[in-house]
Parts: C-alpha cells; sequence; structure tokens
DNA sequence: TCTGGGGTCCTAGGACCC
DNA sequence: TCTGGGGTCCTAGGACCC
C-alpha cells in the first residue's frame, strides 16, 4: 500500500495561458503587453501577458483601469475555440506519462506519476519533457510543480512560475510552510485569511501548530482541514474521471442596465436557450430552475425552485425563470441576468411517450444540430427573434445574413 | 463608461414528517 | 393546560477557485 504522502503528483500551469495563445498566434503580439478580454461591452481582463502585468495590469480589471495602469495596453477579444483545441493538445501530451491526468481547468493539469515515474527518467525528466512538448506543440510555456501531493504540487507551480519546474521532497515540506502567509494555500481566500490573522495566524506553519478545538469552533469541520493545510497534508486524490456536474447555467452583463419587462424576458429566454441546449448536448436533465439578478447598484441575489419533473427543455427552464422573476418586486434596474439548472441527472434517452412532446424533441436535436456547426443562435425559434425585434435588443451574435426562420411543424 | 462568466461546496433556517 | 426531538428536503447566500 502507497502511503498518500509518498504520491509524486505533477501539477502543470499554463502561463498567461490565454496571452501566450493570442501572442504565438499573432506574431506582432510576441513581447507586448496584451490583455484577452470578453466581448460584451463592460468585460474585464481575463488574462494579462506578462508583459502587461510588469505594469500591473491584472485578471478581473476592467478596462479603464487597465489602460491606466498600462496605456500601450493591447486589447484582443478572446477565442475560445483556440483555447479549448489547445487544452485538448495538452491532454494528449500528458497522457503519454500517466493515465491518472485530471484536467483540472483550461489551463491547469495534475498529474500522478507515482506509478510510472520511472519509466521516464523521474519526475523531473517528466516535466522536463512536458514543457519541452508543449513548447513545440503550441509555443507557449508552463510551470510545473512536483509535490508529495495536489496541495503541494499547486503551490509549488505557483511559486515556480513563470516558465518554471520546481520539485518539493517530502523532507522539505516543512521547511517550506513555515513562513510562508496562508493565503498562498489554495482554499484559503481573502475572507480566510482575515479571520486567521484575528487569531494571531499568519503563516501556514502558525496554521499547523494552532489547536484543533479553536480551530473547530471558529470554522466548524474546516477547521480541521486547516490545520491539515498548514502542515501541507492533502488527502484528495487526482480524479482522472470527470465527475458529473452539479449545475449548468449562463448568465450575462447586460450592454446596459434594463428595467422593461420584454427585454428581460428576451435576456432569459436566450439564456435558457443556452442552459438547454449545453444540457442536451451533454445528456442532462434538470430538476431545479435558478434565476440570479444583479442590480445596477451590484447587489446580487438568486431565487430557485423544483421543477414537478426533470426537463432539459429550453421552453421549461424559460418558464422556470419567468416564474421566479415573477415572485420579485424589482426595486432597480438590471444589470445581470443569469439561469442555471441544477439537480441534475443522466438524460435517459427515453422515448417520449405523447406524439406531440416527441416532435418538439426532434426540433430541438436538430437546432442542436445546426447551431453547433455554424454557431449559437443562427438558427432559434421565430417566437425568440420576434421577441428581440420587438425589444430592439440586437443580441452580440445576432447577424442578419444568419437568421432563419423555422417552422414548428 | 467601474467591477466577466463558469463552476463547487458549505451553512443556516424553515417546512415537513414521524 | 405549553409542547420533544431527529431526519430530510428545500432555499438563499457566501466563500472560494480558474
Amino acid at each position: 500500500m502507497v502511503n498518500i504522502m509518498s504520491r509524486i503528483i505533477l501539477c502543470i500551469d499554463m502561463d498567461a495561458f490565454f496571452a501566450s495563445v493570442e501572442q504565438k498566434a499573432n506574431p506582432r503580439l510576441r513581447g507586448k503587453a496584451i490583455g484577452v478580454i470578453g466581448s460584451g461591452a463592460r468585460t474585464v481582463i481575463t488574462t494579462a501577458s506578462y508583459e502587461a502585468r510588469k505594469f500591473g495590469v491584472k485578471t478581473g480589471m476592467n478596462i479603464w483601469e487597465a489602460k491606466k495602469a498600462c496605456p500601450h495596453l493591447i486589447l484582443v477579444i478572446a477565442n475560445n475555440a483556440r483555447y479549448t483545441h489547445t487544452c485538448k493538445g495538452l491532454e494528449e501530451i500528458y497522457s503519454r506519462f500517466t493515465p491518472d491526468v485530471e484536467i483540472y481547468s483550461i489551463d491547469e493539469a495534475f498529474l500522478d506519476v507515482t506509478a510510472t515515474h520511472h519509466l521516464f527518467g523521474g519526475p523531473e525528466e517528466i516535466g522536463r519533457s512536458i514543457k519541452r512538448s508543449i513548447k513545440e506543440a503550441f509555443g507557449i510555456n508552463c510551470t510545473v510543480g512536483i509535490a508529495p501531493n495536489i496541495l503541494l504540487a499547486k503551490l509549488v507551480s505557483d511559486i515556480a512560475k513563470p516558465d518554471g519546474l520546481r520539485w518539493i521532497k517530502p523532507e522539505d515540506v516543512e521547511g517550506l510552510m513555515e513562513d510562508l502567509p496562508v493565503k498562498e494555500l489554495w482554499g484559503i481566500g481573502a475572507k480566510i485569511t482575515e479571520r486567521l490573522a484575528v487569531l494571531g495566524i499568519r503563516t501556514c506553519g502558525e496554521l499547523g501548530r494552532a489547536p484543533s478545538s479553536l480551530l473547530r469552533s471558529k470554522f466548524g469541520i474546516y477547521g480541521e482541514t486547516l490545520k491539515a493545510m498548514g502542515k501541507g497534508i492533502c488527502s484528495r486524490h487526482v480524479q482522472a474521471k470527470p465527475e458529473d456536474a452539479r449545475s449548468i447555467g449562463h448568465s450575462m452583463t447586460l450592454p446596459r442596465d434594463i428595467r422593461e419587462r420584454k427585454e428581460i424576458e428576451a435576456y432569459l429566454f436566450k439564456l435558457s436557450e443556452m442552459v438547454g441546449r449545453r444540457a442536451r448536448k451533454h445528456g442532462y436533465m434538470g430538476k431545479t430552475i435558478v434565476l440570479v439578478i444583479r442590480y445596477a447598484d451590484f447587489e446580487t441575489f438568486s431565487r430557485q425552485s423544483m421543477l414537478l419533473d426533470f426537463t432539459n427543455d429550453t421552453h421549461d427552464v424559460y418558464e422556470g425563470a419567468i416564474t421566479l422573476l415573477n415572485g420579485i418586486h424589482l426595486k432597480d434596474k438590471i444589470r445581470l441576468l443569469g439561469v442555471s439548472l441544477s439537480t441534475l441527472i443522466h438524460d435517459p434517452h427515453q422515448l417520449p411517450l405523447i406524439e406531440e412532446e416527441r416532435k418538439r424533441k426532434a426540433v430541438l436535436r436538430a437546432m442542436d444540430y445546426v447551431n453547433d456547426r455554424y454557431g449559437e443562435f443562427k438558427l432559434t425559434w421565430g417566437s425568440y427573434i420576434a421577441r428581440e425585434r420587438e425589444a430592439g435588443v440586437i443580441s452580440p451574435s445576432w447577424k442578419p445574413s444568419g437568421v432563419k426562420s423555422v417552422h414548428l411543424k
């Protein structure tokens, strides 16, 4: 039996992933301060190149702040297809070294090489091979952290950034943790950092030595985990098989704050369609509908309710969202709307019993097919287009040449 | 022209049931 | 005529992550 502390885990983290991919794709951007942003009018910086970070440009900044920090910043609209394509290629590279690969996010992965590292000349040699392969295939850099568990591998990759490779062995863990600020740990954010500071705990060393009773009384069940984290202990394994999703949702900050009912409905329909289509594509059905609203003053809240049956039908999601909306007295203009579907199960693919329902499902499948091939909202319900025009709203992806009408019979 | 979008997990309180 | 307690489901909000 293998001790959990003696595992060998690699954390592979792309350096400024979206920005690096854009710089590789467009030579004129190389060596320049760039910021990758969304397409909306009120977007923020998603990723800043290292050249831009030198000027203080950070993820989450709005355009205005970013430009103030770095006037020559070049803004590039995100190209998600490029990033997902690259991500798939990365997965292929990782799988050469171990079957235990967890794609944690689009730019981060964990590899458990405990059983295979000896076949490739050891953990560091695997790290070097991966860095080389990624550079050759995609022209981008990454950082590799190697450690006895996921928490430490992630920590070490953060420390070694950018373009780094570092291996922390079990005997080095204590020394590394002693003076490390607790905020550096994965799972400790601003709030917990603040609450720990009140207790006089600032470093991981202090956290690891703090009395269990104190931590338990302040943080409940999470107190034990915190103490273990302070000592660099983590029992979470690399999960090669993705877990089933718990929720599927979409939200959008609107081009401008709105209050008008027809406009709200048009956006809710659009979001419901995005949610329904994704659920159908991935074979999920859900029972809980969640509506999220953010007012102009940024106050954000949600309302949810359970349906009688599981669904992934756009119209059911939309009707659920409208019912929730009807229960809210809007006190201000709306800045953001979100719709999500949770309490998910796998769609059993049962043939609907009722003929009319069967026809509608066939139409949904046809719409999904066309939308997948030609992009979102090229094809949509006639009622939605009518609604959109009526409300005078042009959605970002709405193109006159792409609009076709659909006949439901 | 101030502040994106996609998630997960946990907690607390109320409803409801036995 | 005063009154328990446990368990589960549901909702709303918050912390955290990329």
